[in-house]
RNA sequence: GCGGGGGUUGCCGAGCCAGGUAAAAGGCGGCGGACUCAAGAUCCGCUGGCGUAGGCCUGCGUGGGUUCGAAUCCCACCCCCCGCACCA
């Protein structure tokens, strides 16, 4: 036997075929278009099972399009922008044992060619080389002639960025700004959360500095909490602690050495001047700022030079730290006698009360200082006594009346209000600090630089967030529960930096110092695949890609005869370039993993409304989970992770193409798992050998006329056709191929129970609308079979099958329904009793029950209840049938009808008088089944077999059932 | 903290928006049978519990509620996952 199917040989063949005949490659033409895109790739390392679960996503639509007879374009590029790629070069460059052990062991590159990874250039290459093979072999259906990739190192696309950056900045789009972001001084670039060994998800926190004024020095206490100056009772400060005095601003400040180095780093002059021991101010008194109090200045150590600015003010009704401090220096006098300060003078301090929060009394510190029983301040549990009070207070507190305007606010209302006040003021200043400990993956600590005209895209603009929004409404979303994620993106979103200092990339037209940073290249680079196609084969050189002529070919601005003259371009290519973007944008589709929603995809829709006009806007999003593998996250550190190459290797690519199809849709998360992989293949397999076993079939058994079977099969492949078709526009690709795999196989398997002959020509024809079904999910199998089944040239660009909704035959449907329960409940019985059956006797209910049946099915439809009905049957009815008959037949009539869908109480009331002959037509498939004799009765028939008397149990749609 | 999504029978995963067709699709796994010298593949049946007649009981995170009827609607609670920006 022939059994033996080799994928890998098939998906070869087919893959060289597919490209002989550029059946993938499109051009403008008369039909309606299909342009899809799949986000480029970014190349710092191989292609893995989630790229190819999404990008599926997309080949299966843009496959079914095309079978639908759409002009589809399907292309590929590949992202090398961004400090990833040359990040690594450069960790290769310093034998970072860890990256080189990920790339040969996981990525899988040969030890020699890593060395060479040290010019990130020739790494981006060197994926692009490889994956491109890989998007081959798994059978995306791209056209190659408009590959490109990003960067500067290409000239054509940089031309594209630097047009697309004028564009945004002649809308305004473009603003500077100043910025805090955590950064490496050693580095001298931010640091991200990738590029931590320690402290990832700390970002720089705004402390409000409270300026205290000592004789001519200004102490800055740093807080978070500036509205609770009202309640100040002192300054602490750590007297083992070097201070530094400094001229900032015109003014002294005494700050820690730390915080003087940090303050350095946030566009603020700092001149060294002097320094002190914190002792030497203990014992001092300050006018505290706003409040205008004198108020002592204090010894803590729980004041830490590294945090803030080693300055803090007190506030002992409200910050635990505070009270329990003021507590410690009572239990140790002798701490106080050596500051030269009376125990009077602490005992005066009284704590002072101002905001009211549900739960806690006047003096909230105090209350949990008690409860938690904090032992002092170096007690752990003061930190934890700070954050309930802290969060508590934010979110529930309201200000009592000592605040004046502001009596009665939430703090989290008036907080900011009451900041900007003290600014303005210029009581306050403002310092950024990291509150945790961040550590460079080069081992340095890190700080908070603030940044300076520094290039930001202006996401906060209002009119900009109403265009992409009035974009969104008219976009399909799949799914569209994902909707929502994208309105709240687009109102949250605030401006961002968009331009980056190293890395890779196109420099910014205007200020070439930097480059355009990665989220922003890849928002509208879509259209330039539109004309990526004009470049690649010659006919236009990069340096023509003038903004003038780009102008033209996107916006149709500017007369083409004199950018032809000025450029020395044929007229003829310029106007066919135009005429190429104006026909295939808009995009059609996108899609991606949900973790480029809130960026990359909001992106995509702001540059576009940004910069093109309504018509060329996005047309659809498609949304969908992140793949796991074996259940758990994929995570290239922890080797949980498959490349496509070696996927494809170990299973060849229409199994990974069902596999990951089956795994999930919308935004669940698919889980690859080697075994159902192994499980699907050895389905493909069957399902393959089982169609080329039922062509044998279908070209030996003939049957000339149509029997209800076979009806009922033409019933249920045009139901398939529509819901796979359905579900696969609306990307439920999961759903779709299902549907299209084992929802027909179950279908057809049936109907090869029900008949002894197949309807040959029936079953032919089935093949091939299956066939069909199948190929925009399994596109290798799919041709192989086509072409064994005898088509050619190729099922992917076959039509697309049409259902009919005239062929979807109700009517079998549910006598095939009626006689699958039939059997199921003498399955049933024949279980139950436990005995060998010889011979099998079905009486089907009298005529008079179907009436019954029917008053019933009426008054249902009435909405009248089972008790109206129970009486009005049994005076119509009670003269010629008894009363205990009736009520059970009405009530199994009326749960019958109740649980029946609508369409099938229609179809049950028509089938009434069918019922008999449905199972007479049956007879022999139950026989074969059930391996013994059937005889059919109608319960009301004279002379009938029925020893047990079950013709009285017999109902509508329900017969009686005697098994001898 | 803010925002979004979830918890379903051995597993994966439908159903929930529009309550009744539902012991709850489908796949996987397990068990039994057919085929075979045998194994594999394939096909059929079973796969919550009980039952010598198509039935009964229990059941969809937990606890309440609405309803003739709830996995589906309402309320409260518990738990899990994802994103939150200078990474791509």
């Amino acid at each position: 036997m022939s059994k033996l199917i080799n994928f890998e040989e098939l998906e070869k063949k087919w893959i060289k075929l597919w490209r002989e005949n550029g059946i993938f490659e499109a051009d403008p033409n008369d039909k309606s278009k299909i342009f899809v895109t799949f986000p480029f790739p970014y190349m710092n390392g191989p292609l893995h099972l989630g790229h190819a679960f999404t990008a599926l996503r997309v080949d299966v639509y843009a496959r079914l399009k095309r079978m639908q007879g759409f002009n589809v374009l399907f292309p590929w590029a590949w992202h090398w922008t961004g400090a990833t790629i040359a990040g690594q070069a450069k960790r290769i460059a310093e034998h970072d044992e860890h990256v080189i052990k990920v790339l040969v062991e996981i990525d899988g590159v040969n030890p020699r060619e890593v060395e060479k990874f040290i010019d990130p250039i020739y790494m981006a290459k060197y994926y692009t080389n490889e994956n491109k093979s890989v998007v081959d072999g798994l059978g995306f259906s791209v056209d190659w002639r408009r590959e490109f990739h990003t960067t500067s190192h290409h000239k054509a696309f940089s031309k594209f960025i630097e047009w697309q950056y004028l564009k945004l900045r002649e809308k305004g789009y473009i603003v500077k700004g100043t910025h805090p972001i955590v950064w490496c001084p050693r580095c001298k670039s931010p640091t991200g959360d990738h590029d931590r060994l320690e402290g990832v998800g700390v970002s720089p926190e705004k402390y409000i500095l409270m300026k205290f004024k000592c004789g001519d020095l200004i102490l800055p206490a740093a807080t978070f909490r500036p509205e609770t100056i009202y309640g100040v009772t002192n300054l602490w400060l750590n007297p083992n602690v070097d201070y530094l005095i400094v001229h900032v601003d015109g003014e002294k400040w005494v700050l820690s050495k730390p915080a003087a180095e940090k303050i350095s780093n946030q566009l603020k002059k700092v001149e060294y001047i002097g320094e002190l021991k914190g002792r030497e101010l203990i014992g001092k008194k300050c006018i505290a700022p706003v409040v205008g109090r004198e108020v002592i200045i204090l010894p803590a150590f729980f004041v830490d030079p590294n945090n803030g600015t080693g300055v803090v003010y007190s506030v002992p009704a409200h910050a635990p730290y505070d009270w329990i401090a003021l507590k410690d220096l009572l239990d140790h006098p002798e701490l106080l006698s050596s500051y030269e300060i009376s125990r009077d003078e602490i005992e005066r301090i009284k704590p002072i009360s101002l905001i009211e929060v549900e739960g806690f009394g006047e003096f909230p510190a105090i209350e949990i200082v008690e409860k938690l029983k904090v032992r002092d301040q170096n007690d752990p549990k003061v930190e934890e006594a700070t954050q309930i009070i802290y969060k508590r207070e934010f979110h529930k507190g309201v200000l009592k009346s000592i605040y004046g305007k502001y009596a009665g606010l939430k703090v989290f209302e008036a907080k900011d209000k009451i900041i900007e006040e003290f600014l303005s003021k210029g009581c306050a200043d403002i310092m950024y600090d990291l509150t945790q400990k961040v550590i460079c993956r080069c081992g340095t600590p890190c700080i908070v630089k603030v940044l300076k005209d520094q290039w930001f895209l202006k996401y906060s603009d209002k009119e900009w967030k109403q265009l992409a929004k009035s974009a969104l409404k008219n976009m399909k979303i799949y799914p569209e529960d994902a909707r929502k994620n994208f309105e709240e993106v687009i109102d949250w979103l605030q401006d961002k930096a968009c331009t980056r200092a190293t890395g890779l990339g196109t420099p910014l037209p205007w200020d070439e110092k930097w480059l355009v940073e990665t989220l922003s290249d890849s928002t509208i680079y879509m259209a330039f695949y539109t004309i990526s196609k004009y470049v690649n084969d010659g006919r236009i050189s990069p340096e023509k890609l003038t903004p003038e002529l780009l102008d033209y070919i996107f916006l149709g601005k500017g007369d083409s005869k004199s950018i032809s003259k000025s450029h020395g371009l044929p007229l003829n290519l310029i106007n066919e370039m135009r005429s190429e973007f104006d026909y295939w944008y808009p995009v059609d589709l996108r899609v991606s993993a949900k973790e480029l929603l809130p960026n990359h995809l909001t992106f995509f829709i702001f540059h576009h409304v940004a910069i093109f006009p309504p018509e060329k806007w996005p047309k659809a999003i498609g949304v969908n989970g992140m793949l796991m593998i074996e259940g758990k996250p994929m995570s290239k550190s922890k080797g949980i992770f498959i490349t496509l190459k070696n996927a494809i290797k170990m299973f060849g690519a229409d199994v990974i193409r069902g596999t990951l199809l089956l795994s999930a849709e919308d935004l669940d998360d698919p889980d690859w798992r080697n075994k159902n992989a192994e499980d699907f293949r050895r389905n493909l397999k069957s399902i393959f050998n089982f169609m080329l076993e039922l062509k044998k079939r279908a070209m030996s058994e003939k049957i000339s006329e149509l029997r209800e079977i076979d009806r009922w099969l033409i019933s249920q492949i045009n139901k398939k056709i529509k819901t796979i078709t359905k579900n696969a526009e609306q990307l439920k690709t999961r759903t779709a191929f299902h549907e299209a795999f084992y929802g027909i196989w179950n279908d057809v398997k049936w109907y090869l129970r029900r008949v002894e002959k197949v309807n040959g020509d029936l079953i032919a024809d089935i093949l091939n609308i299956w066939v069909k079904l199948l190929a925009p999910f399994i596109p290798f199998t799919a041709e192989e079979l086509w072409e064994k089944l005898g088509n050619k040239p190729f099922v992917s660009t076959a039509s697309w099958p049409n259902y009919d909704e005239k062929k979807i035959d109700l009517r079998s449907d549910f006598s095939e329904k009626l006689i699958k329960n039939l059997l199921e409940d003498i399955l049933k019985i024949r279980k139950a009793i436990k005995i060998n059956p010889s011979r099998i006797y079905l009486y089907v209910a009298p005529a008079w029950k179907y009436d019954v049946y029917i008053e019933v099915a009426k008054l249902v439809s009435q909405k009248a209840s089972l008790k109206e009905i129970v009486r009005h049957v049994i005076s119509k009815f009670h003269a010629k049938y008894s009363r205990r008959e009736l009520i059970k037949l009405v009530q199994y009539s009326f749960e019958d009808i109740v649980n029946s869908p609508p369409v099938e109480r229609k179809l049950k009331i028509e089938s009434v008088s069918r019922e008999l002959e449905i199972y007479e037509s049956a007879k022999d498939f139950l026989e074969r089944e059930l391996k013994i004799k059937v005889s059919v009765y109608r319960a009301d028939q004279p002379e009938i077999y029925d020893p047990k008397r079950k013709a009285n149990s017999a109902m509508p749609f329900r017969p009686g059932i005697y098994i001898e």
